[in-house]
DNA sequence: GTAATACCTAAACCTAACTTTATGTCAAGG
DNA sequence: CCTTGACATAAAGTTAGGTTTAGGTATTAC
């Protein structure tokens, strides 16, 4: 069992943050010792899937509804399999997004490194925008399409 | 050149929101025609930039400062390679996280996929959390290290 | 016995990034 | 000529996810 205090200290979060958690509903059936929050393996849990859950694009009150889900048993399985599966697309679909992020940053640095060099942007105006060295294309125009 | 009404076609971006980047100075020399707007190529890669480097959890006042840097010439190419070489070390350290919310999805896909077989968690509860199927075990391992 | 700590609540406050509203201009079509 | 549609502005409103504030309780340290 652990104290607001050690859990805070565990997960880097504030405390308020967790106060605000638990107002939210997060950590249905948490335990109390006259008023103090009782943090018990239950809610470590919880709160990696609620870190998850929100790395996730998921809202507050959408992570009450599964936990709720959690509270009700058996007969929810179906639905948090859903649900973790529809997040599971969602993520993916991101890590695509953040990988033309990342080729855009990465066409970019090689761009104003090319600039530096050169002392202007007169080469590079030619060689854009099909005529970049062959791995720089590929960065340039997944960004761009 | 495009209109506003274009462009917010063309970037399935809402036209208010194209007036509010141009109020808030991300698209400094935009030219105009009689008060209205006309977006050239410079714009429409402007554009491509801010939702790159918005994608990377940058700011608009940030973006702001970029685009000035554009603007000022030559003596900033250092600045904007080091502000790109940032984003990029801040996008590949958010992939990694990425990585992990998804392990922990593919966990719990998993954990709810077996729970509807069995009925009930029983057998999940003997198996954490080390005797998991290998590839099950690397999984819950990375999500919850 | 009093001072420092760690906990508690309710309610007000904050911030970024838009979005909406109210009002107005202007060109083209019927 | 007047209505429709696309553009414009300034300013107020919205939203999620916290954070801060003000005031109170309970335990331990000296």
């Amino acid at each position: 069992m652990y104290t607001i205090g050690q859990v805070s200290e565990m997960f880097k979060l504030p405390i308020s943050t967790l106060r605000y958690y638990d107002k939210e509903g997060l950590f249905p059936g948490m335990e109390r010792q006259s008023g103090i929050r009782k943090f018990s393996e239950r809610e470590l849990e919880a709160l990696r899937v609620i870190e998850c859950l929100k790395k996730s694009g998921l809202e507050i009150k959408d992570i009450k509804q599964f936990m709720a889900w959690c509270v009700e048993g058996a007969s929810t399985y179906p639905d948090r399999k859903e649900l973790f599966e529809t997040r599971k697309s969602i993520v993916e679909a991101e890590m695509v997004k953040l990988q033309k992020t990342l080729d855009m940053l990465n066409f970019k640095c090689w761009y104003y490194e090319t600039a530096i060099q050169d002392g202007n942007e007169e080469r590079l105006n030619e060689m854009l925008p099909e005529k970049l060295p062959p791995d720089i294309q590929k960065l340039y125009d997944n960004a761009h399409k």
